[in-house]
DNA sequence: CTGTATGCAAACGGTTTGCAAAAAG
DNA sequence: CTTTTTGCAAACCGTTTGCATACAG
């Protein structure tokens, strides 16, 4: 992904474009659910003085404007995940490894089979689903 | 539900029994999907003395014999689940508010659909389905 | 120019740990 | 008796905050 699409992107969201959250968009697209630190690590690769406070600010920003997902985990650290299109994840606990799982049919059941559910008392705006499992 | 069917549970799982323990399952029964502090306060209302040390050690040991499940939440804290049949969650973010939701026909649906779907790159041991949305 | 973003270091808050004393079986 | 559990306080660690400086638009 060239720079100036990401360039794009971060105006298109209503958001500043600084070199900072440039690099962390960059991360969140490289390295797939990765954890704050693990973007700190990938970024200060190219920009070793970038803090860790604004590599937290720049992802609650982002988030904000719906540029990324939060991931909850097992314990307690945040996953950041950009890919904004419906899908769901397949995560492996031992490995403590996490991946996209999409799958359109999937989210024509769901979507239907929830609609015929006619839940009276949510008004149900997603549904996620992760299938917990071992990666071979 | 009476204390000697606790003490029964602990045992089954192959716990000890203590107090603390009877104290925290109870808490855990009551109060649904607890947060960690919720259960520290529960209980110091009968056992003022009990230490927050003890009851994050009693919830690791339950859930390290299955006796509940760990549930991730989109901020920080984790909140606590003790009823271990299938079932799934509806969260509501804003209201901050999590109950379960049972579905056996959900159950039969998902089950059947990813043994058709055979993935080959995961061994499935659970499926999570979460209902995000806002509770009426 | 103006307002927002950055970097630093210190604070925060939920959770964990080390250890001596107490209790379970 | 032996082993596990408890309580305390301090440590931990991911995340947030306050504030002065730097930068985007």
């Amino acid at each position: 992904m060239k720079t100036d699409d990401v360039r794009k992107i971060l105006k298109d969201y209503g958001l500043k474009v600084t070199p900072q959250r440039l690099a962390v968009y960059e991360a969140l697209c490289v390295l797939g659910h990765p954890y704050a630190d693990d973007i700190v690590t990938y970024v200060r690769q190219a920009n070793p003085s970038i803090s860790v406070a604004t590599i937290y600010n720049t992802l609650e920003h982002f988030n904000q404007k719906n540029l990324l997902f939060k991931l909850e985990t097992s314990h307690d650290k945040m996953r950041y995940d950009c890919g904004m299109h419906q899908h769901y994840h397949i995560c492996d606990p031992a490995k403590d490894k996490m991946m996209d799982y999409d799958d359109p049919e999937l989210n024509h059941l769901l979507k239907t089979y929830f609609e015929n559910k006619k839940l009276e008392y949510v008004k149900i705006n997603d549904i996620r689903l992760t299938i917990v499992g071992s990666l071979v």
